[in-house]
DNA sequence: AACCTGCGTTACAGCGCTGTACATTCGTCG
DNA sequence: CGACGAATGTACAGCGCTGTAACGCAGGTT
């Protein structure tokens, strides 16, 4: 069964190649009964362009790459889908790329091996800093995602984490906690996201009178509940007080509600504990999660907006966009 | 900053096009000098080749499709996730059609609407019925996922739906559990999946010599695990009496996780429960879900592996392959 | 010496589409 | 009534790559 070209649809219409292509296109010139005859045989022969040969003649793939580092995290998967959506409703597809946090990986991202496979990138680097991404990147329109330190000529996207964590804290220290704790730094990282909030965190303690004690600040062996797990055990085991928890995100927070239960901790009676990213564990984990939610929907629409305009030619400096969050209460940590 | 083209590699290196495309694509028989004198012209100019070209040349996109639901399920991130793995172990990479459910987007998966855009089809099927997919495929290459009642000459990857809520049961009738019900039927539902998982459920009860009580058997008006928490929540204000439940997968287990506690029954001290994709979720409940674990990685091998023969020109019958299944077991229904 | 063999390489014709430049027709206006 | 611009359609040259056929040449065979 050969494939249907232009040229057959354009023979059986008995007209040129090129007035088969603009009805394809929608061109808005072409007589009504040019347009039908040729849409018959269309019909008829079953003709679907080949996009591929398209976008060699237009220089153009209509597909976006989303680099993240894994794509059945919740937050991720969530994002992803919002992207798709935003893209699609423009006429893109998206080709996800999972980097699983491996710097090589990420590198690949940037450097664009293949040539002309999109016209775009979104991008959330989770090992590779500022200078690489610079150094990496060449013309391939980029957006860069989450708390990076980009390149002064990079688009960037992400939430206020220093606002966020601030917020969360605040939230708890208006419930009457008063031992407010951290989790968590992770052993290694070198992103700013962690620091970003535990900036947040103190700020907010600091505003109300609170002093910091470093000891409440919980470190982490990696970025899975099970590590968090393990920090939070081994802080109750040395005989850490506290009354709440500040999660870096909703997995540590989950793994805190898994240590805490260990110990016959009470959550929210002994501790309370906010997560965050808002993800899908946060509804249905028992108690359900008080979370930070970033508008993830607001995050992909502007993040594609941005990579569009330089799709279109825009260029100039980085824009840094700040998409709004709020805080989701739910059982974990009640309001006053 | 024009593009560099093979072209101008060819020039530099005073040789044929063909010659490098041959260098770049690792063509045996050149000349090691040769090889060199290009591959030094490639680095100096920094050349890349362009995918477009070269799948118009070929005749090869190098991508497939997955089609599913919706991509942040956990469940079918998951999936996702093994088979861009998989793919990508075999130079393929992979795009994301999320259908939403949608007829019309799952007609539009099978109707390849744009030719060339992919080598083949992975797709998880929703609404969508044999007859539509033998009238709406064509020859792209295509695997089917989950418990469809696929056309006879396509392949299709399932779990063993039947052995496995049967094997659910038979966990709840060992562990004690007498009156056990099933959540649960959708309304609307024209998959097979619940109906064949329904009759698994009946065959263990059968051959245990339970008697079969539809009462028993919930029905929910929609896949979330808010329509199962109503379904659950009525069996309770109605009366209901049961000690167990066997849920088409963890969603509905969450769902009925909410119910039952509003009504304050235990898990699994009043009713066990067990879930079904050992998704996230089912790790992060509270009690933790005791959960069928179809064997994702080995789903997302077997059909890249038909598709990848497909795609290299096998042809005849559909195959039908059934990857296995294990119990998870955790607490909220514990062993005997 | 004439002939084959096979490696290394080249020249060139597509792959299927769109952009550009140009030809034709038609309605309208001075 | 001729002229001119807009509407409509055509021809053809690319887009950048790979497949194919064919060529030159070294080394071995008869």
């Amino acid at each position: 069964m050969a494939r249907v070209r232009l040229v057959d649809v354009a023979e059986r219409a008995n007209v040129s190649m090129k007035t088969v292509s603009n009805v394809v296109n929608g061109y808005a010139h072409v007589q009504p009964a040019t347009r039908a005859r040729v849409q018959a045989a269309i019909d008829e022969l079953g003709y679907k362009p080949n996009l591929t040969a398209r976008r060699l003649a237009t220089g153009r793939t209509g597909m976006i790459a989303l680099a993240m580092p894994e794509i059945d995290h919740p937050y991720f998967a969530e994002v992803a889908r919002h992207v798709a959506e935003v893209a699609s409703d423009h006429g893109y597809r998206v080709i996800i790329e999972q980097t699983l946090g491996d710097e090589t990986a990420e590198r690949a991202v940037l450097r664009d091996r293949d040539a002309g496979l999109v016209d775009g990138v979104i991008f959330q680097p989770l090992r590779i800093a500022t200078l690489d991404i610079a150094r990496f990147h060449q013309d391939l329109p980029l957006v860069l995602l989450g708390e990076v330190e980009a390149p002064v000529t990079t688009d960037h996207v992400m939430v206020d984490n220093v606002r966020g964590a601030a917020d969360a804290t605040s939230h708890l220290l208006a419930a009457g906690r008063t031992r407010i704790g951290f989790l968590g730094l992770v052993e290694g990282d070198i992103t700013a996201t962690n620091s970003r909030r535990l900036l947040g965190y103190q700020e907010a303690l600091v505003g109300a009178g609170v002093p910091l004690d470093p000891g409440l600040v919980l470190t982490t062996s990696g970025f899975g509940s099970d590590a968090a797990a393990v920090a939070v055990d081994d802080a109750l085991s040395r005989g850490l007080r506290f009354d709440a928890l500040v999660c870096r995100d909703d997995r540590f927070a989950i793994g805190a509600l898994t240590a805490l239960r260990r110990h016959g901790r009470e959550v929210p009676g002994d501790v309370a504990l906010v997560g965050w990213d808002d993800s899908a564990m946060a509804q249905w984990a028992w108690p359900p999660l008080t979370s930070l939610a970033p508008d993830k929907h607001e995050l992909a629409r502007v993040a594609f907006e941005l990579l569009l305009e330089r799709m279109q030619g825009t260029t100039g400096v980085g824009r840094h966009r700040v998409v709004p969050h709020t805080l989701q209460v739910r059982e974990s940590a009640p309001g006053a």
